[in-house]
DNA sequence: ATGTCGGAG
DNA sequence: GGCTCCGACAT
């Protein structure tokens, strides 16, 4: 039942106490390179903390605010006579995705049953919301633009709270100039669900709360162990949604850093979901741990209205209650092949399947990523794309329709609908245009589409495009083939930016790029001399960044750009506990310049023995954590493919032959290429 | 560059 | 089941 975060119970999901050790150290396993990575959200950290975010219900939360319907009333949102949504309130009643708008009224007199907007035919292409659309299916199309809008709603409060901690945390005012604390990474992962890179947010805390950590030796010195933890150092809030810890771990055992991260990166998320509640009245459910796969499992867990916490110490148990089919990428016809070759959907059975066997019957890749995934590993990048790179507005006719005349009545519907998201995609200001227009249609079981380039230079209207579209369907429609029609559908893609001047893409590469796309690229495309240039000189452009920032913050003195306060939200969370006693104390030791991760001020420069490389000696700390992420990453590569590809072609082969082949050049090994079955990180 | 196919949410 | 969105591959 979807309630306020904070009237759940007060502060759960919350450690309540952060401290030093004050019994017997006991060695972390992690070191401050590893530190260092966190801060550029380094996507081989093993210190990394990573949210998933998940609205409740979506579509039918949309309609509960829309319509004001009180959290205990059970609703559902229709579409046709199906039903799309179902809020919380409604589930106990036996009311699911798949029965019927009638079905559900028997099993739930109240139920309240709204139906998603339409545009109608004739009606200048506006949706609305109207009484009799169930009945309509056939001069109506679905609009889902009021869940898109309520989307983009919740995704900039988000932003404005992950904004709101770089602030904090980053301990001074945004000067115009690049901030010394990266924000947050967010991908939007669809219309109700993002992911949240919360390691760099992280890292600020760390060194926030913990001037130890801000003590960051130099040279080989960085693979200096941080600081040990006693046994109490965390206490987790007892309503913690965490996940039970892996056989061989114990509660009592001493906390590492990684699980300090987890629980600094779960405050942030219940600040997140408590403002997306109270601005927006939304509910949402969260996964936080070390990948995205493993905090989208989470997020899944304790619906509706509740967060997870997965440690890198319960990983293994956690994965282990799992179908594997339940993992991305596996819920399909991969799944199934890996169901019917290994006798069993369990990740816990799958696992005793070792790497060699896999291989024997998948490609290497697929046998590769697999075995990580069940293991925990995932690498991929939180992806901050947010640009939009198709849109597509479509239609089913049942029954089929049978004329150009019918059809092109849809295509004004289609167009207005593409029309009204294009101005909202910024079509008007000249930001963003598509670059082609296609028309699908289906026709019993055959697909075909044609495709027009939009005409550059003239400005894209209705009309243009409705023009566009009737070209289109006079094309696919020559043949008299296309007849009956069950489906059609007109997208706009190949979007391109508008002119931007050249200084602020310029700007915006310096800035917005970190130390971990850099790596990324680089992978991406096997490393040659261009592209490693390229890294230098934007490696180059980061450090004189922090030079700058270096200079300008010490007119202010350097202990106020890392100055102890109050933990955010401390008073409201409760999160405080003793730790304040010895924050106040460490804050009291004089922090030197040279102690500082970022900068030193030295001019001479060094050969690296790694790439023989001249680097300026002030360059050489981020130069070796460099190295150190690129290392890590080469240790589990392969995991970090992504494998839609490897999908298909492991399929398509294994249709063929026996055993599955990749193929093309898609199995490429980078420079990391790595002893087989080296897949494992040191850490986690 | 265009068309086809399939996966996922 | 309908509606999107995405990416790989073939041509």
């Amino acid at each position: 039942m979807p309630e306020s975060p904070e009237s759940s119970s007060p502060l759960s999901f919350v450690p309540r106490s952060y401290s030093l050790p004050r019994d017997i150290p006991r060695q972390s396993r992690y070191n401050f390179r590893h530190l260092q990575l966190l801060r550029q959200n380094v996507s081989s950290s093993p210190l990394r903390v990573i949210a998933h975010l998940d609205l409740d219900a979506f579509y039918a939360q949309c309609e509960m605010v829309r319509l004001g319907t009180p959290p205990e009333t059970p609703l559902a949102v229709q579409q046709w006579e199906s039903l799309i949504a179902i809020n919380y309130a409604a589930r106990p009643f036996g009311i699911t995705r798949m029965i019927s708008a009638v079905e559900a009224k028997k099993r739930c007199p109240g139920l309240v049953l709204q139906h998603v907007a339409t545009f109608r035919e004739g009606e200048g292409g506006r949706w609305a919301y109207r009484d009799d659309a169930a009945g309509s299916i056939r001069t109506d199309k679905v609009s889902l633009d009021p869940y898109r809008a309520e989307s983009r709603k919740i995704l900039s409060v988000v932003k404005e709270d992950l904004s709101r901690w770089r602030t904090r945390l980053a301990g001074v005012e945004e000067r115009g100039s690049e901030p010394w604390l990266q924000p947050a990474r967010l991908e939007k992962a669809s219309i109700d669900e993002v992911f949240i890179d919360l390691s760099s947010l992280v890292f600020g805390a760390l060194l926030q709360r913990f001037p130890k950590m801000r003590e960051c030796p130099t040279g080989e010195e960085r693979t200096t162990a941080l600081p040990p933890l006693s046994a109490g150092a965390l206490e987790w809030a007892k309503e913690c949604a965490l996940v039970d810890l892996d056989e061989q771990e114990a509660e009592g055992d001493a906390p590492d850093w990684d699980d300090v991260a987890m629980a600094i990166g779960s405050e942030i998320v219940y600040s997140i979901r408590k403002a997306v509640w109270e601005k927006l009245n939304y509910t949402s459910s969260a996964g936080i741990a070390r990948n995205k796969m493993i905090a989208k499992l989470g997020s899944g867990c304790n619906k509706p209205n509740r967060q997870t916490i997965v440690r890198n110490r319960a990983v293994h148990r956690f994965l282990g209650g799992f179908k594997f089919t339940k993992i991305r990428m596996l819920g399909g016809k991969l799944g199934d092949q890996v169901t019917a070759l290994f006798g069993t959907e369990e990740v816990s059975e799958l696992l005793k399947v070792t790497l060699d066997q896999l291989k024997a019957r998948l490609d290497d890749d697929t046998a590769s990523w697999l075995y990580g995934i069940i293991r925990g590993e995932d690498n991929t990048e939180v992806n901050p794309r947010t640009q939009i790179k198709s849109m597509l507005s479509a239609k089913s006719f049942r029954p089929s329709i049978n004329s150009v005349d019918q059809a092109e009545k849809w295509l004004r519907i289609f167009v207005a609908d593409l029309y009204g998201r294009l101005v909202e995609d910024g079509l008007l200001e000249n930001r963003r245009r598509p670059r082609t227009v296609t028309l699908h249609c289906r026709q019993g079981a055959q697909d075909r589409s044609r495709q027009l380039p939009i005409p550059t230079g003239k400005t894209i209207d209705e009309m243009g495009l409705l023009e566009l579209s009737k070209t289109l369907l006079g094309q696919a429609a020559v043949d008299g083939r296309t007849w009956p029609c069950a489906n059609l559908s007109l997208s706009v893609g190949g979007f391109e930016d508008g002119v931007v001047n050249n200084r602020a893409i310029d700007e915006f590469l310096v800035r917005g790029d970190s130390i971990a796309s850099m790596t990324t690229r680089s992978n991406a495309s096997a490393t040659t001399d261009e592209s490693r240039l390229a890294e230098k000189k934007r490696n180059a452009n980061i450090t004189s960044f922090f030079k700058r920032e270096h200079r300008s913050a010490g007119e202010l003195g350097i202990g106020e750009l890392l100055n102890v306060r109050d933990p955010p939200e401390s008073k409201d969370l409760d999160i405080s506990g003793q730790s304040v006693d010895d924050l106040d104390k460490m804050a009291l030791e004089k922090t030197e310049d040279a102690n500082f991760p970022f900068w030193e001020d030295k001019i001479a420069s060094y050969i690296c023995n790694r790439c023989e490389k001249s680097v300026p000696s002030f360059e050489r700390n981020e130069h070796e954590d460099w190295h150190f992420a690129r290392d890590l990453e080469a240790r589990d590569k392969q995991a970090a493919k992504t494998s839609h590809g490897m999908q298909m072609a492991s399929l398509r082969a294994s249709n063929d032959s026996g055993k599955a082949k990749t193929r093309g050049d898609s199995g490429r090994r980078g420079d990391g290429k790595s002893e087989k079955g080296q897949t494992r990180l040191a850490f986690g």
